[in-house]
DNA sequence: TTGTACGCGTTATCAT
DNA sequence: ATGATAACGCGTACAA
């Protein structure tokens, strides 16, 4: 672990000035004999350009920040998964922030953007505060925001409708019959809790179901506080027949609480979820879910932020990602003996697009029937 | 984001010197006037020191890279998940690199760290070459390697014992009767692969267990795989009373396979898998797993690599993070009426050590009995 | 106490 | 074609 060789080093082995060395490295026009010796050198040598010294002169970094507020979030692991190969390639490094949902942490990362240690930030902040917009405007660096933000403020963002999303599903649930549908919702406070509450509302006018509030619980964006928020709905309104959940998180915790209470999904209670992540289809029921295209939305961002480090004038740009509704089992599965062969699967269905990826990642060698929504055939079985 | 102020711009501002700003910002002993008027222009300005300047000056960057495989893997997450504050608390930065467990690409990270833009690296590789050896051996900064290296490797090192691992698993099913051990195994030309393979192979000899070729599948170490493997090994040996898993992604294919085949777990097959990752306590029924301490692996490494960068000179250092089974219902659990009354819950047991984590992050203050294992009291409903 | 000047490693400009 | 030299922004001996 030596110190390292420089150009200095490198002219000197080779007897030629550091602009030589420097030309040469660069692939700039150069006597085939001076080529020679300055590769030799650097090859003996070992040469490894320092990128800290070429960051000072060039002013890039070749790096790009992602803040979130945990990455232990499926969400924003899928997004971490698109982001990261798509500024491999572009040459860029991955520098991650995990800011525990602190608007304040948010706040210090688009600051710290002055340092210059990145070339660019994709935040996805969970609130959106005065002073955070602020900074975000004031950002010494390019900023991509994932998610929404207040109109004026000229930044390139990427966006989804979970309103419509939550429509969709309502719309679904509705489709199927029931008429008590809760609502198990996060925290009101965050950008995406607002949302989706306004949206319960009008999604249930527009379908002419009255709003009840003991339908209604919010507990944070997890498991757990979706299955505590879960038994204090139930335990409020024991005639739900519907569970709409603001994120897949909360409905699996519902699931386990249901499954508790000895109420069957969905044959007593139907429940539908938000963000399609991986372990929505492989619950026990799949678990019917709006997608929400966090890795199409991670994308996104990421070439959003890279065309934007290569024209940083252009005007801002807004992309926004149509939801889908995945239907699976925990909202059209059907009983069937407990060990007996599999009914017709329920074919998993999207909408309003095509459907892009199933409900199940197993491979077509496995000998058993895997389609999405066998599970159901078990899930009742008493 | 006009062009951030330097301490020039501060200097000229202040009608002081570059060195005084300099001074100033960096607490040195000053005028109480000049620092007055230096940090009045710093304010008005929004001044932020360039860390790349910094970084060229001072040799260092205050970065730290990862690099695993895929963050994708619950393990590597764990990992990330502890290594990031602490890090963090450090003053480092965390830059991440996925590999996607190519060699190649491990070795091209190790060769990256003569650009200088990390301080140092933690490495978890999956397949150990000679090529890799070398790479690390010529590491131009500190490397924390978490996996095992060959003897006589001078490196940093954190590990884990997936032999004795294995071990306690196999101990603890052969205790409960089973005879008729499979073993579903991922690659063998990796090291966890083929560490893993041995180790099934000492624990039935330790046993008085014959080997059968027939009771071993190998497929990736994920899901999807898992599940192709153990249907193989489950159509060549039908009399299997137990699987072993060489991880709990393999174990969660395991477990869907035999639901389908219309095997009870653990009633007609007992399953186990490694790692304890958090879908493995939260699977239906909760498996059993063997505890690499992934967490702990993290935040070892971290700490490994923090202590390295005060003191480059000290003798490399092994960190070895012991086994323990969390004995779940995947194993132990038993029948139940399907909607009747909990059944005395299964506590969740942990050996050798104490108990450190429970198998379900439900908090108290949920209504319904949330202790581990209770999930097995409705496992067999049928 | 303060200012000048040099070096960190690279790229780029300008003579030669 | 090549070499000397000036930046990039910061920290710090050294001189004043």
């Amino acid at each position: 672990m030596r110190e390292g060789p420089t150009i200095t080093t490198i002219a000197k082995r080779a007897g030629v000035s550091i602009a030589s060395v420097s030309r040469v490295l660069n692939g700039l026009p150069t006597r085939q004999e001076t080529v020679r010796k300055v590769m030799a050198a650097a090859e003996e040598l070992g040469y490894v350009p320092n990128s800290v010294a070429r960051s000072l002169k060039s002013a890039r970094t070749n790096q790009v920040a992602f803040a979130m507020a945990d990455i232990g979030n499926p969400v924003y692991l899928a997004m971490v998964r698109e982001i990261q190969p798509v500024l491999k390639a572009a040459g860029y490094r991955l520098v991650l922030h995990s800011t525990g949902a602190d608007v304040g942490e948010e706040i210090e990362v688009l600051r710290s953007l002055g340092e210059r240690y990145v070339d660019g930030l994709i935040l996805i902040p969970l609130r959106v505060t005065d002073e955070l917009v602020e900074a975000i405007a004031a950002a010494r660096a390019p900023v991509v925001v994932i998610g929404s933000v207040p109109d004026g403020l000229r930044v390139d963002n990427v966006r989804t409708d979970s309103r419509t999303g939550l429509r969709l599903a309502l719309d679904h649930l509705y489709a199927l019959g029931r008429r008590r549908i809760g609502f198990v919702n996060g925290p009101l406070d965050t950008v995406p809790g607002a949302a989706r509450a306004g949206a319960y509302r009008d999604a249930l006018a527009a379908l002419g179901l009255p709003y009840d509030p003991d339908l209604v619980e919010i507990g944070d964006f997890n498991r757990a506080e979706g299955a505590a928020a879960t038994s204090r709905l139930l335990a409020r309104a024991p005639d739900v027949d519907a569970l709409m959940c603001a994120n897949d998180l909360i409905a699996l915790g519902a699931l386990h609480v249901l499954r508790r209470a000895g109420r069957r999904v969905p044959q007593h209670v139907a429940v539908a979820g938000m963000d399609d992540i991986d372990l929505a289809a492989d619950a026990w029921p799949a678990v019917t879910s709006v997608s929400l295209g966090s890795a199409e939305r991670g994308r996104a961002a990421a070439e959003l932020l890279l065309d934007r480090l290569r024209d940083g004038d252009r005007e801002p740009r807004i992309i926004t990602v149509p939801p889908r509704l995945v239907v699976r089992a925990s909202t059209v599965g059907e009983d069937a003996a407990p060990s007996g062969p599999a009914d017709p699967a329920v074919p998993e269905q999207t909408r309003p697009g095509a459907p892009e990826r199933t409900g199940t990642r197993f491979p077509r060698a496995v000998p058993e029937r895997t389609a999405p929504g066998e599970d159901v055939v078990r899930e009742g079985g008493g």
